[in-house]
DNA sequence: ACCTGCTGTGAATCACGGTTCACACCAGGA
DNA sequence: TCCTGGTGTGAACCGTGATTCACAGCAGGT
């Protein structure tokens, strides 16, 4: 019954706009018409359209996050786990491209960015700590695990979000494809199937 | 003795203007300041703004294309010139990282960004084209060559461009590292020294 | 009932930066 | 010399989109 306050309804508004028609189309206008109310409006809860966005980013980087480490949590072997968590990535930026497009590519402003940045930062360190593991224990060649966090999240991006538009290859075999690509690139042997997920519980109910 | 038509000398300071101060400063005053003109003679060479970018992003990338190519070229082993091809875009991003950022990252408005699209994807063809032959010749595992391009684009380009203001490990160990990542990511084992590059021409006379 | 503080409204305002334009200036040809 | 076309000037113009603000409504407390 509890009605939903206005400040979680613009930030929810915002991400729909967003996946729907990109953060170009993110106006004021478009946010607080999606969310029913008046530009004005926004401004009783943000002093910024620039916070509100950082907060969008923030929410939906953290679910992201949240998502990677649930994936790789699922195994006890790091590399699996690793493999893993490219899956879900892949298979949610696959499943929602406009808005994986946003979170990783699309020209935003500065604050934002530095959101986006702080975003990416993590997510290789989430990367980072696995490879390292696994290096320390023998299951992958010595190498620099920051440096190939890295490559790893640059690489993803660039094979999800950089041809959205192009030959579309189905979901399935670009998502093989870029395991093949991830496990080489930590140096381990190619996995001969594909790395079990865990369940994906439900997120808005 | 021949004087520099305006259009070229706008081409320049635009790209000097970039380079020093990143796309985000580079307003039309600046640029004309930069090439000691008034604003409004831009208008008499290039119908807009971003009709001036896109030639000043065309005219860069040829140039790193041109580069990325000679050194391929002075391989006769595919993987080898890979590698080379690498150390090129590595070293020349490094040197010139504001530039690189603006090329790679920055967010640019639309007409700009389709340049820059153009770029990518050339730049992808030419490392597909070279991993698809080794894997013919047997020298790298059987990949989809083109996922591995793409992979190895936005790898780098993360690890170069994403950072900037990070730890300032020196070049040298960076350029070494990225190699490393690079030799994996093809499958091709890791090379004992840094493949050779080809003395660089004189750029500008 | 009467304050009072909080929230919502949406048209007006403002800042920013690209683009235009009326006015020179100059070189070369008639 | 007198045109004429090409070029340069820079202040004014304009579109866009974020931000403000004077004016309500409304709930809870006295």
């Amino acid at each position: 019954m509890s009605t939903v306050p206005t400040a979680t309804r613009l930030v929810e508004a915002a991400e729909r706009v967003v996946a729907a028609h990109g953060y170009q189309a993110a106006s004021v206008k478009a946010i607080s018409a999606e969310a029913g109310v008046a530009t004005g409006a926004l401004y009783r809860h943000y002093p910024s359209k620039g916070a509100l966005f950082a907060e969008v980013f923030r929410a939906v980087s953290d679910r992201e996050l949240a998502a990677l480490e649930r994936a790789i949590a699922h195994h006890d072997d790091p590399v699996d786990g690793l493999l893993a968590g490219l899956a879900t990535f892949a298979e949610r930026a696959l499943r929602a491209p406009r808005l994986a497009r946003a979170l990783l590519d699309e020209p935003v402003d500065a604050p934002v960015d530095a959101e986006r940045l702080a975003y990416r930062r993590r997510h290789r360190a989430v990367l980072a700590e696995r490879i390292e593991v696994a290096v320390r224990r023998g299951a992958l060649p010595d190498q620099d695990p920051e440096i190939t966090a890295a490559g790893l999240v640059g690489a993803w991006a660039e094979v999800l979000v950089g041809p959205l538009a192009e030959q579309p290859t189905e979901a399935e075999g670009r998502i093989r494809a870029l395991i093949d690509l991830a496990a080489r690139t930590v140096g381990a042997p190619p996995p001969s199937r594909t790395p079990s997920l865990p369940p994906t519980p439900e997120e808005t109910p």
